[in-house]
DNA sequence: TCCATATAATACCTTTTGGTATCATTTATA
DNA sequence: TATAAATGATACCAAAAGGTATTATATGGA
């Protein structure tokens, strides 16, 4: 099993961090621009920040004293392949009712 | 915001429910099938399930004295969703990249 | 009917998470 | 060189999550 998979997930189930992706989809930005766009303390979202980079969904860019946060395709990728494995369930599940509905037709 | 997609991703956000859906994938089970693959009470697996069925991850359907736990396709869906508002994203700086590297070989 | 089985629900405990407050460190600039 | 700006790190707190134990409820079968 994917143990990415389960740190890029965890990222996500949160709606704070789920909206600091949605703002870096628009423009890169540092932790004091992310902040300004959230009711909380710098440290509550550098915390949040964190989770994004562990589960790989953002990278940091070190420029001279300021951090530049970026999405991160990782993340959204090692996600996609594990939906993936469960395309193959719907897939058969298709298959199965098609199979069905033929011996109705036949009978 | 979808509402749903955070709940979604928070249920897969846990290898234990990870490893369920991987079970449930296989064939439908009731709790009682399931718990027998973890080292774990039934009531702890039970709550996994509820996060699972919130998440709309998987669906429960009563059959005498059994709940029959098979996997929904919603909550993979909005998911996928989800996911797909950032598809943009990389496309987006795809393009910029291509331009970029277009400009340079003018020059 | 009586009993075993499959499940639900609740109370309880420990760990993790989301958040604040505070202090230390690095870098740009007057 | 001071000083302000941007950040990092740590301690701390309340709430949520992961898990167990226990009790209660519904259903199938002898």
């Amino acid at each position: 099993m994917d143990a990415l998979a389960v740190k890029s997930f965890k990222a996500l189930g949160d709606p704070t961090r789920q909206q600091i992706l949605a703002l870096l989809a628009e423009q890169d930005m540092t932790i004091g621009q992310v902040v300004d766009h959230f009711d909380m303390t710098r440290a509550g979202v550098k915390k949040h920040m964190k989770l994004l980079e562990v589960g790989q969904l953002i990278t940091v860019k070190a420029e001279g004293r300021e951090r530049i946060n970026s999405l991160n395709r990782e993340g959204f990728k090692s996600i996609m392949q594990w939906i993936a494995y469960f395309d193959q369930f719907w897939d058969d599940k298709l298959d199965a009712l098609a199979s069905l509905v033929e011996q109705e037709e036949q009978k």
